[in-house]
DNA sequence: TACTATGTTTAGTACAAACTAAACGTTCTA
DNA sequence: TAGAACGTTTAGTTTGTACTAAACATAGTA
């Protein structure tokens, strides 16, 4: 009975791991995750060593990565030395918080460098047949960067309304 | 002058390489579709080999991951044993290739497993009070997942229209 | 049939990233 | 001030993955 519903946690924990690692980040995020978002009350990084397996290390370094994406919170208790956490759980604030945690990455630098490019070769002549060519598909690519761009945008600022409101317009589109 | 172009692609390659790593695909991969997109004309295997500097069995793997996106094409000419390949311009058509290639994937079979187990635990009493805590978390999270859902579904379905669309209602909404 | 051209598969290597174990620095307490 | 309690940092190990080099399979050509 009760050592079911401890199968039924380990079950989500190791699920989440998965999760965690099919997205590009630790696995041990997703498993620290999953203890808070199962757990109650807030736990210490010591309780969080006990129940995920891993070391304090790990623990300590995953803790603050998780912070810093907003997916969960320090709640220092008055009187007690220990660092306590607890999960987010509104996930449309972490996932607005995560989409810009990515926007000071390689990626938007990469697309800087494309944007910069194409600057430079629309300013020169373009008589050149294949400097023309390449001109059109940077442009092309550009274009499609400017509009996942806005839709970054767009979800970041959609604070009070959720994915839902979102899913709602699309599903009237079609 | 050609030098100069030269250079801009080798840029532009360089970049696409550490896009493809960052989004969790193999560096490869990003630089092969960059040679073929700033190629006019579809290329050959051993014309890849040269302009990426991998080797045939590093190109033949990739090559078969991005056909598998359709993010690129095989184009086999006519009385020409070579395989050749173009890059798919349609940015649009391969991300939805994209998102369907990940629903098999770990990812939504963990999401699975967490619908089924809020569907067992829904069914049993749950007039234990940490029974009745996880409904509640995992419930929150499987509302989560289905918006996601939808969307992508909905963004899956935007055939004719493009994701400027999408955007475009969004910078409606606010 | 031998030889060539082409793409795939395999065995091994190199590298990056996440983790462990343990040393370390602080801060609180006796 | 000594010692304990905590969290962080570091050095080293493990692990997974993308790559290289080379053997291989297949089909076309002399």
């Amino acid at each position: 009975m009760a050592n079911d519903l401890q199968q039924l946690k380990q079950n989500f924990i190791s699920g989440l791991s998965n999760i965690s690692g099919f997205w590009g980040f630790p696995k041990g995020m997703g498993a620290i995750f999953a203890v808070l978002y199962l757990s109650p009350g807030p736990l210490s990084l010591d309780e969080l060593v006990t129940q995920t397996g891993l070391t304090k290390g790990a623990i300590s370094t995953n803790v603050r990565g998780l912070s810093r994406l907003g997916l969960i919170h320090a709640a220092s208790q008055l009187g007690d030395r220990k660092d306590y956490y607890q999960a987010e759980t509104d996930f449309y604030r972490a996932v607005r918080a995560i989409l810009q945690e990515r926007r000071n990455s390689d990626f938007d630098r990469a697309v800087e460098t494309v944007r910069l490019t194409l600057e430079k070769l629309e300013s020169d002549d373009n008589s050149d047949p294949e400097r023309a060519f390449l001109v059109e598909r940077l442009r092309a690519l550009k274009d499609f960067f400017d509009a996942l761009d806005s839709l970054v945008n767009a979800v970041t600022r959609l604070d009070g309304l959720g994915l839902h409101t979102v899913q709602t317009v699309l599903k009237i589109l079609k």
